[in-house]
DNA sequence: AATTTACTTTAAAATAGTTCTAAACTACTT
DNA sequence: AAGTAGTTTAGAACTATTTTAAAGTAAATT
């Protein structure tokens, strides 16, 4: 079980729920979901919790830097495991995200920072759509 | 009065209501605006409506190209009069839009898109904040 | 001009996503 | 073992937006 161990490394009380969606989420593989995504997972899992705690938990994972939330779409928070800098596509009719990686793209020319201001990230995204 | 115009030209009833927003929206310079704005806008120029109605219209407005609606940041929903390609400043701190114009900005390598979509456009959001 | 028809506006209710509240609980410290 | 500070929870509250259905209005038809 390390998860105990990475929620401590980020400064994080491991509680059970904490650990749970820790669990599920930190399993290998990157993906997109929502807070009810999740509970849904976690009800799968077995486990049940309050969609409060989940929301609790997910702005905690952000804030630490084990998660990001995508600069987004719909009406929904969308957070994402992917850590690294990265990009997506959307599907602008089912609003399902993919990602670009980093080196899949790149920007040739930027504009300046506005006076006062500094950088802090880029997002693209690329809207598709079902050709037909 | 040649928001009637062009309200009749983009096939739009030109209701009275349609008519006070119109002339607000579109007098040269461009904006970012959410409904709410726009709906104080409307009371601060002597007129009266039911934010319904101005959600209604700003729908209308949209599906016929008469404003864009930003792929956007936070909870709400962010319109925009600039019809020109174009991409956005995001102030992390308070969601303050400011536009980018096309040419201020290139990609110079782009993923190929996914098998059985087309690309229907690229949204580009750099996010800043305040240099303290 | 009067009537009909289809579209629009409205207030209020409904919904969806998220946050807040405050009491009960639990991990960690002493 | 006891204290304390952070966490979880159900449910209430809140915000943005959409829906409902009745009343109103623009345009088409007579």
């Amino acid at each position: 079980m390390q998860s105990k161990i990475k929620l401590r490394n980020a400064g994080l009380r491991p509680t059970n729920q904490r650990i749970i969606i820790a669990d599920l989420l930190f399993n290998g593989s990157n993906r997109h979901f929502t807070a009810e995504n999740l509970l849904d997972e976690i009800n799968l899992s077995g486990n049940k919790m309050s969609i409060a705690t989940v929301y609790n938990c997910l702005k905690k994972f952000k804030n630490v830097g084990l998660i990001n939330q995508v600069e987004s779409v719909n009406d929904t928070a969308i957070f994402d495991t992917n850590m690294d800098f990265h990009h997506h596509f959307l599907d602008v009719e089912t609003g399902e995200l993919t990602d670009i990686k980093n080196n899949e793209i790149s920007l040739l020319k930027i504009p300046e920072t506005p006076e006062g201001f500094i950088n802090s990230g880029v997002d693209i995204i690329i809207k598709i759509k079902k050709n037909n």
